[in-house]
DNA sequence: ACCCGAATTCGATATTACCGAATGCTCAGC
DNA sequence: GCTGAGCATTCGGTAATATCGAATTCGGGT
């Protein structure tokens, strides 16, 4: 396998929930042996990608880091969200991401948690977040090539949490297609039973989808006024839009032609 | 070269000044061949680590972001930081750092500019800051190992910026044994002419100096009362070891014993 | 003091990272 | 619209190193 892809591997079972990994651990993750496994990882910490906290006992390290002070300060997204995340975050008081897909795995460009007193952690939109049962997971799904996304769907492992998760890949084709047309996912009591979650597309200046903003809600509040949510999304991703110089000529009349996605990944 | 180092450096490589590089920009800064930067590159864009903008355009990736979050959430450090970086900001309007060292570069753990119209951008604090020219680069250097210290600096290149700085080895030395005593270190001046930047440690519960609270002030306010931003600065710092459990004992009487540093690197 | 599990070291082998030359692509100038 | 320059990209051969398994050391627990 290629180095750069090991070293993702690697770095992705550095998760919320496991945040210190062993040599040993790591090499049975991986299918490594533990003295392949100890090379990579002292060699991550040399250049401070990992962190050793003691022998054998690895961490995130501070490379990682400034690594996003400078995606922070220069990823146009980020950049363009920040004020909408922490005004969103601040007037209604619940958590807010910003999300993105890698690959398989969903990821948070920005988070910020709410400031209620029962509210959701900024631990919920992370690499280990089930696709199917989010927000923003479904919506991004959405947004994807058509080809590409069926050929995902396939692979994807459709858990069922509670009993309102989806776990039918046709239902959540169909799920998909209308979520696409609409602009909006949202997901209730899908995951946990008492967590909501929904999501709008952010778009670039080109009208592409470049990422979600989610907003997770405690199921009891989210069920009171569901549509006031969907509102507060809808309008936080817009602004972020604009701010990434979207002009939004015809929200209503339809969406982009064929939801064709340009990625240049798509060369292959 | 290791798989590990090299990809660091590659990363390394993208920073506020330079966000977006190309394939023979990375060769030659590598000293590669185009072709194997090539490899690199588009290896890490498909794990995430980078993304790419068009071909042979590359930014950081979103995994990058994904792994912020992780360390944010469970990195002890930046999770005690973060309400006091928020308060200090909030109350005193000047822009706030948390700051380590990686091998002879400076990271920010967490960032956060002031709101004040005329201030101090977060960029100031990256792999790019010269350390002898800014307190947190003198204060964590003035922490290190008596002996990894004296070798690294050796190896510094002290670059003038202004007239105040500090471009003698010999003067820098005597400056950070000062600052190894006194627990701060500031920088008026030396690296650009209207900046000035202070710092003090932060300790973990073992009282071995993690991180350090970095303050950057427009050099025409501090100038005004240096003193009270000591203070802020030390205050802050205090505060955030408080809640990493570190028991100030005898803060007037001494520091630790040598200033010997544990660091599970040391075994080499 | 002893033992057990886990990390680390070490030498042999297969994988792949690296290079240089040839090709393809995109854009600027004519 | 054509041509040329500067890139990125592809490809095959070679040298470097990632991987493995066994032996050793280290640290925690009894």
């Amino acid at each position: 396998m290629k180095a750069a892809a090991r070293i993702g591997q690697v770095l992705s079972h550095f998760t919320v929930t496991a945040p210190e990994r062993g040599t040993g651990e790591i090499a049975s993750l991986l299918g490594l042996a533990n003295s392949s496994a100890h090379e990579l990882l002292n060699g991550l910490a040399e250049t401070g990608l990992l962190q050793k906290q003691a022998p054998g006992r690895f961490r995130l390290g501070p490379l990682v880091a400034g690594l996003a002070q400078v995606l922070a300060n220069t990823d146009g997204v980020i950049e363009a969200a920040r004020p909408v995340v922490a005004r969103t975050a601040e007037d209604h008081g619940e958590t807010v991401h910003v999300v993105t897909l890698t690959g398989r795995h969903l990821a948070a460009l920005s988070a910020q948690t709410g400031n209620r007193p029962v509210g959701v952690a900024r631990g919920v939109i992370s690499s280990e977040t089930p696709l199917h049962a989010v927000g923003a997971g479904k919506l991004l799904l959405a947004q994807m090539p058509t080809a590409e996304l069926l050929r995902l769907i396939e692979t994807l492992e459709l858990t069922g949490f509670t009993d309102r998760t989806v776990t039918a890949r046709s239902h959540l084709r169909d799920q998909l297609s209308m979520i696409r047309e609409d602009g909006f996912a949202e997901a209730v009591g899908e995951w946990h039973r008492d967590l909501a979650t929904c999501a709008a597309p952010i778009r670039s200046h080109a009208g592409v989808c470049v990422a979600a903003f989610s907003l997770a809600v405690p199921l009891s509040r989210y069920e009171l006024q569901p549509r006031a949510y969907r509102a507060i999304a809808i309008q936080a991703a817009d602004r972020i839009s604009a701010r990434l110089g979207w002009q939004d000529i015809d929200r209503r009349a339809g969406q982009l032609p064929g939801g064709k996605s340009v990625s240049w990944d798509d060369v292959a």
